[in-house]
DNA sequence: GCGACAG
DNA sequence: ATCTTGTCGC
């Protein structure tokens, strides 16, 4: 096996981000996406890793499966795995696209069925520093429509946490209230989304793949009985909870 | 050189 | 991502 150079790894990587972009698709081009209550939407899908304390490579890989609306559990998938590339900011698609492929598959394989109709991602989609994010990536890979929720800010030109995106947030009085995050250029890459009527910080939607914003803002804002929409949520919570149960007593040992 | 840096 | 219990409030 031969190791590259993070530079050359970053610029490999860049190329690949530009040449897997010619491949996206920015708008609503599912029935359910068209209509007010996105009536035909039954199944919503949530991925998430979760590690170990102090430990870089190894993960617990997670897919869900939610019937929508009533977002109950239909499926779901727990896979320990070992990552081969860093979490470099701008990257993290790399890190751990290729097991939620993986995950993508084996519902293929054993209930093709339950197949989510879209998947909300950990993770930025069109909002991201050459407007290919992990929700992109996974997306363009899978050819499901995709939608990317961040937790965090990632800061670029024309959109840093500043007193003026701070005082953005305070102007959002309820549950499903957004505001745009446009970057220098002008463009509109992301909304920031009160989730709910409990929670002050905002959650960061943009696009993945197969949808419109807008939908993409509305269907997250109905997906939401708490900060984080229950997909991603639920993927979270039980790839912890596996860790927990399968490793807790190696890492009481160190 | 300094700060920023999704998960 | 992860470190971490209780606590205050609805």
């Amino acid at each position: 096996m031969s190791v590259l150079p993070q530079e050359e790894l970053i610029k490999k990587w860049e190329r690949e981000q530009d040449a897997l972009k010619q491949q996206l698709v920015e708008g609503d081009t599912e029935e359910w996406q068209q209509t007010s209550g996105f009536a035909g939407l039954e199944r919503v899908g949530g991925v998430d890793l979760s590690f170990i304390k102090g430990d870089e490579v190894n993960a617990c890989a997670q897919l869900v499966v939610l019937s929508y609306p009533q977002l109950e559990l239909l499926y779901e998938d727990s896979q320990m795995v070992t990552l081969t590339t860093p979490y470099i900011a701008g990257f993290l698609a790399f890190r751990e696209t290729p097991f939620l492929l993986e995950a993508l598959q084996r519902l293929k394989t054993k209930q093709p069925s339950l197949m989510p109709q879209v998947v909300f991602v950990d993770g930025n989609g069109l909002f991201h520093y050459r407007e290919f994010g992990v929700a992109c990536h996974l997306g363009v890979l899978s050819g499901l429509p995709c939608v990317g929720v961040a937790k965090n800010l990632l800061q670029m030109q024309g959109v840093l946490r500043s007193e003026e995106h701070l005082s953005q947030i305070r102007a959002l009085k309820k549950g499903g209230d957004s505001f745009p995050l446009t970057v220098a250029c002008g463009r509109v890459l992301g909304k920031a989304l009160r989730s709910s009527d409990k929670s002050i910080k905002p959650i960061y939607v943009s696009v993945g793949h197969r949808i419109s914003l807008d939908t993409a803002v509305q269907l997250t804002h109905a997906c939401c009985r708490y900060r984080v929409p229950e997909p991603i949520r639920q993927a979270d919570m039980r790839s912890r909870e596996y860790l927990r149960k399968h490793y807790q007593c190696l890492d009481t040992q160190k």
